[in-house]
DNA sequence: CTTCTTGCAAACACTTTGCACGATG
DNA sequence: CATCGTGCAAAGTGTTTGCAAGAAG
């Protein structure tokens, strides 16, 4: 598994719009200041914390959701089911494709970021004995923090 | 792990209306026909499939809704969340508290019932160091079934 | 006869979409 | 200046809830 630490060292902004250029996505303002956001925040944020981050409120909560499709479908982030009933976003460094697992506090939400995954031996087990191709899984912990104990 | 096989022995229907009896739930039409349901049906329902499995359409959506609650609280089900956008319920022996986890085709959506799971001391390693109590997880894997390759 | 359930309709949260205006490349 | 992105409002899911009428115990 690649190493994983929450010092992310997150890529400055001009790198990612230069993704998007690369792409031939335009850059406006309000990629610039969600990127910007995603950029600074570590863990996994909601559509909601992101709209509400952004500066004086200034972009329609639609044009979030455009922007986080757009930025998933480029590989630029990765999407979250935390079972909240909404999604959860993560930046992604170049080349990495995000998967990772969490811990979430369910009193408080705060969520820890994993470097352990579901055994990949086993998992090719259970696709081969059931005749699955491409198996993925998904993965989510959940327990007290140690404040809300 | 408890031995889990697709040939679930469902229990009869009088047992499970017993259940709700012995907790002072009145035993109406509605309840006994989803019960019914999910007694026949070994994957786990949508609330849609329940909803029209049901005899004649005769009963509520919002009915359904809280049924599933109601059995939901007396741990007479299980829910579960397949990222689907819609919970998905599966009748629960009594006594077992159906921890398991599915292998879901991405095409067609048909689910196969694992019985592996997440290592547990892996879990309680992961839980220890981080200082967390009470630490559960939910795991789901996806691919493409044999038909759907 | 008391209490719990139901149907219905309205409300809610999250997300998507149509459209005309506006900004980017 | 052609194309793409945005705001706005409306609509679409899945789910919950208030309320009065109805059924179970």
């Amino acid at each position: 598994m690649k190493q994983r630490t929450h010092s992310h060292q997150a890529p400055a902004l001009p790198e990612l719009t230069e993704r998007l250029r690369r792409r031939l996505r335009k850059v406006t303002g309000p990629r610039q200041a969600i990127l910007e956001i995603l950029r600074r925040c570590p863990g996994p944020l909601s559509i909601k914390q992101i709209h509400q981050a952004l500066p004086k409120n200034d972009c329609d909560l639609a044009t979030v959701y455009r922007s986080m499709h757009l930025l998933e479908g480029m590989g630029m982030v990765k999407r979250f089911d935390l079972g909240e009933g909404g999604a959860r976003f993560e930046l992604l460094a170049e080349g990495d494709d995000g998967h990772h697992h969490h811990l979430v506090c369910t009193r408080c939400s705060d969520v820890i970021e994993l470097e352990e995954c579901f055994p990949h031996e086993l998992e090719k087990e259970i696709a081969s004995r059931n005749g699955f191709k491409h198996v993925s899984h998904k993965l989510e912990f959940f327990g007290l923090c140690p404040r809300c104990q």
